[in-house]
DNA sequence: CGGCAAACCTGCGAGC
DNA sequence: TGCTCGCAGGTTTGCC
């Protein structure tokens, strides 16, 4: 599920309900996800109340009034779900319950474990050792054609490799990496350090305009669905190339169409003619 | 240091 | 119907 539009999908949902919210209980229903959760964790949170709600690259941040945060991330698999706490029905990899002071329950439900809950003083965060080191917001004003050319310097590993690599730019993944080098016209084997100048400007746009429409749609659903209400995020119905091996280019009329490759153990979708 | 494969864990669809 | 295999949105680790 979770790629930046998702994560930020979820984040929204959050702050609609969490946001001036007091945390009653933190239910934790196994010991750990990816990591052990943090000691004491229920009794960092219970009785706080929510400040905000942020996104930082792929991570859910929940401001609590104390100067706490509570850092969560979704892995492959995660969800938030929302819903009254009365009557309130867990299922299978329900595996942390929030309960609120207004009667709300979310759900973090997890079928793979990838994900991962820690808390944090909000003075930390920046030396934290998951968010330290992360690259730019893709959509903040600092990401730039320059800025993203700097850091492509050099490289000789593929631009696909380069843009998964979240000390680059802090928040693609899989999907959207395939999405905004079709629509950039470079090819997902390019080395990374030929991506400079004009061809980087054009690589940012396509970057901030696919995530923005993405958003827009609440993300894509593919299996799961993302939304914290529970409701089908509908990007995947705009994707012109992730998961369409063999179907026509919606950009040009190539014979082969849209091709799949494997590049660092992971799906790679393209065109061969359109891509450069 | 850079780049790549494998590992973590579970579910689902395809194919036999 | 039921089994096995391959593959899946992320990130870290370890190896060359």
């Amino acid at each position: 599920m979770p790629e930046l539009p998702e994560v930020e999908t979820v984040c929204r949902g959050l702050a609609a309900v969490l946001e001036t919210r007091v945390l009653r209980h933190l239910e934790l229903r196994r010991k750990d996800l990816r990591f052990p959760f943090p000691a004491g964790l229920a009794a960092l949170v219970e009785g706080r109340r929510v400040a905000a709600v942020r996104r930082r690259a792929k991570y859910i941040l929940i401001h609590l009034e104390d100067g706490g945060v509570l850092i969560a991330h979704l892995g492959m698999s995660g969800r938030m779900l929302i819903g009254p706490a009365e009557g309130l029905v867990l299922e299978t990899h329900d595996h942390v319950v929030f309960h609120t002071d207004h009667g709300v329950a979310v759900r973090f439900n997890d079928a793979r474990r990838f994900g991962f809950l820690d808390h944090a003083r909000a003075e930390d965060l920046g030396r934290h050792k998951l968010l330290e080191g992360l690259g730019p917001e893709p959509l903040g004003n600092e990401f730039s054609g320059p800025v993203l050319a700097e850091k492509l310097a050099g490289k000789l590993a593929p631009i696909k490799a380069a843009l998964l690599d979240q000390k680059i730019v802090a928040g693609l993944g899989n999907i959207y990496v395939s999405e905004a080098l079709f629509v950039a016209r470079l090819s997902p084997l390019r080395s990374a350090g030929t991506v400079s100048g004009a061809r980087a400007e054009k690589l940012v746009r396509a970057i901030k305009d696919v995530l923005t429409r993405a958003i827009a749609a609440g993300g894509s659903s593919l299996r799961d669905y993302v939304q914290t209400s529970g409701e089908l995020g509908y990007f995947q119905h705009q994707w012109a190339v992730y998961g369409k091996e063999g179907e026509p280019c919606p950009g040009c009329t190539c014979a082969h169409g849209i091709l799949r490759i494997v590049q660092s153990n992971r799906a790679t979708f393209y065109c061969a003619k359109r891509q450069r």
